[in-house]
DNA sequence: CAGAATCCGGTCAGATACTG
DNA sequence: CAGTATCTGACCGGATTCTG
C-alpha cells in the first residue's frame, strides 16, 4: 500500500466521525439550544425561545425532542399551574462544550472579517 | 437591569456568532471538504470525491463554489489534457481547524457511546 | 405556559445523463 | 478529468391556529 493511500484512508475515517457529529447537530437550532443550556444549566421552554431568538415553538419543540433522544438534555415536567417544564443539560450534553466554543470563536472572528470589508 | 438579564443577553450574543459560523458551514459536506483540504493542503476534484465518499459531483461542485466564495479555499485550473483542477485550502480556511478537530473528537467519542449500547 | 395540529412553500440533495 | 443539466422526492422549517 502506498503512503498516499494510507493518509487518504486516515482522512476518510476521520471524516466519518465528523459526519456522525454533524448528523447529531444537524439543523439550524440544535447547537444554539445546547449552547444556551450549557450556559444556564437549565431553562424552561419559553426562556429558551427568548434566549435563542427567532425560533418558533414548533421548531423548538421538535429539536428538544431530538436532543432528548440523543441523551444530550433531559426534560422534567413540574406540576404547577399552568405547568412548567424544565430542560437540563446532561453531563453528556456538556461534552459538546468544545465544539460549541470553537464554533463561537470562529464565528466571532469571522464577523470581524466580514465587517472589515 | 437584573443579573439574569445580563447573562441572557450575553448568551444571545454568543448564539449569534455561533449561527454565523453554522451558516458558513451549512450543509452536509462543507466541513468534510474543508477537513480533507486541511489534511492534504491541496487536492483535485476526483480526489476529494474519493476521500469524502458518497458525495455526487453535483454536490461537490456546488459546495466547492460556496467555499471559494467565502474565501476558505482557492481553485486553480491547470492546463493539462484533460484539464485538472487544484483546490487548495487558504490560510483563512485553516482557521477552521479547531472547529473541525473538536467535531472530529466529539464524533469519535460519540461513536464509542453508540457502539457501547 | 408548553406545546400539538395543520398547512405549505422552498431548497436540499440524490439519481441520472451528458459535455469539452 | 471536472464538471453541467435536468428532474424529482423528501424534508426542513416558517406561519398560524388551537389546547390543557
Amino acid at each position: 500500500m502506498k503512503d498516499k493511500d494510507k493518509t487518504m484512508e486516515d482522512c476518510s475515517k476521520k471524516i466519518l466521525a465528523v459526519r456522525d457529529a454533524l448528523e447529531i447537530f444537524s439543523g439550524k437550532w440544535k447547537i444554539p439550544i445546547i449552547g444556551a443550556l450549557i450556559h444556564f444549566e437549565e431553562a424552561r421552554f419559553k426562556d429558551l425561545q427568548n434566549i435563542i431568538g427567532g425560533i418558533t415553538s414548533r421548531m423548538l419543540s421538535k429539536e428538544l425532542k431530538e436532543l432528548e433522544t440523543n441523551l444530550l438534555i433531559t426534560r422534567e415536567v413540574i406540576d404547577t399551574r399552568p405547568v412548567t417544564v424544565k430542560y437540563k443539560i446532561t453531563s453528556y450534553g456538556k461534552s459538546c462544550q468544545d465544539v460549541i466554543f470553537s464554533l463561537y470563536q470562529w464565528g466571532a472572528e469571522h464577523r470581524k472579517v466580514i465587517i472589515g470589508k
